[in-house]
DNA sequence: CATTATTTAATTGTACGCAATATAATTTTG
DNA sequence: CAAAATTATATTGCGTACAATTAAATAATG
């Protein structure tokens, strides 16, 4: 480290620029990773993982959708929800019904146990309120800019 | 808006308060799969994927780190590290090496042709700039309130 | 100095996430 | 109406993530 190199200040800021915390998105992950780790002993008493809550949270908005409706919604596909959906059936929180009327759709409902749920998970909002730690303005804003950049950055990938 | 007290704005805004949390939450989730989706084709020619790259950053940014000090700057653990560097040493990014005065540990040290990619990634820098669409005072603005939030989950964390 | 405790990586098992493919049902079309 | 194209879901394969366990090396202890 001795000499070799006479790098100043204003030199290192092309090399700085590759730095992890310079990376937003390195910063979005860490996060998405904060967050789950803090979901996750909440999920953990009633036996589900995250992406299964967010389906959860979905049903409860709009109960009976399709696969593929529940996948608009989230953004993930059916090579992801296939499986998912089959594991919170054998737990009991929903049914997968072929439509009679159009048999390629598989219409998910929500059961007993699965719609009762949403009350039993309320807490879990106040639970992760109390985590952020910070004011609702800021909560909204950094939710704003993020649901902005989200949008970017789905319009640059249709090319 | 201060000041006016309105029942019903009262009673949604309760409601938006506490989906607040779980809101931000899921645009975080989004941002993120959306940053791998960005990422994917621009590394995809390198033969990479968005971890390894992290990896690469931190070893382009620290060259001879061991596996726990990667894990520790990109927060994750050796259940993850372990196959993803073999994966790295077999395309010839890095070579993994016991530290002969402590054989419990492994040094990670980028190759050659790891440490040549440097020069090629900012050319990835300059595609995920364009494609965010924003300026870099607006990216820095949100880097730094996703740095605070990660830093307030995590100490709820250690109880 | 031998035993125990701790540390570091690697391994195992479960669950996403996504590309690519398969399959079956419905639409489109020629 | 029959062939081709499209659509919805499921499956396969690969690469993370992470908890739990294992194995080996080092440090701490009596």
């Amino acid at each position: 480290m001795t000499g070799d190199n006479d790098m100043r200040k204003d030199d290192l800021k092309e090399g700085d620029a590759l730095a992890l915390g310079q990376q937003l998105c390195f910063a979005v992950y860490s996060v998405a990773h904060a967050f789950n780790r803090t979901y996750k002993p909440l999920l953990d008493k009633f036996g589900l993982t995250y992406p299964q809550y967010l389906v959860l949270l979905a049903l409860w908005q709009q109960d009976r959708m399709t696969v593929k409706g529940i996948g608009e919604a989230l953004g993930l596909d059916s090579g992801t929800l296939s499986p998912l959906l089959k594991r919170l059936e054998t737990a009991g929180f929903v049914s997968r019904i072929r439509d009679k009327s159009d048999e390629r759709q598989v219409i998910v409902t929500l059961t007993q146990k699965g719609a009762g749920l949403k009350a039993e998970a309320f807490g879990i909002l106040t639970e992760i309120g109390k985590a952020m730690g910070c004011s609702m303005a800021e909560a909204a804003a950094l939710r704003s800019a993020l649901h902005d950049l989200n949008h970017q950055l789905g319009e640059n990938q249709q090319s």
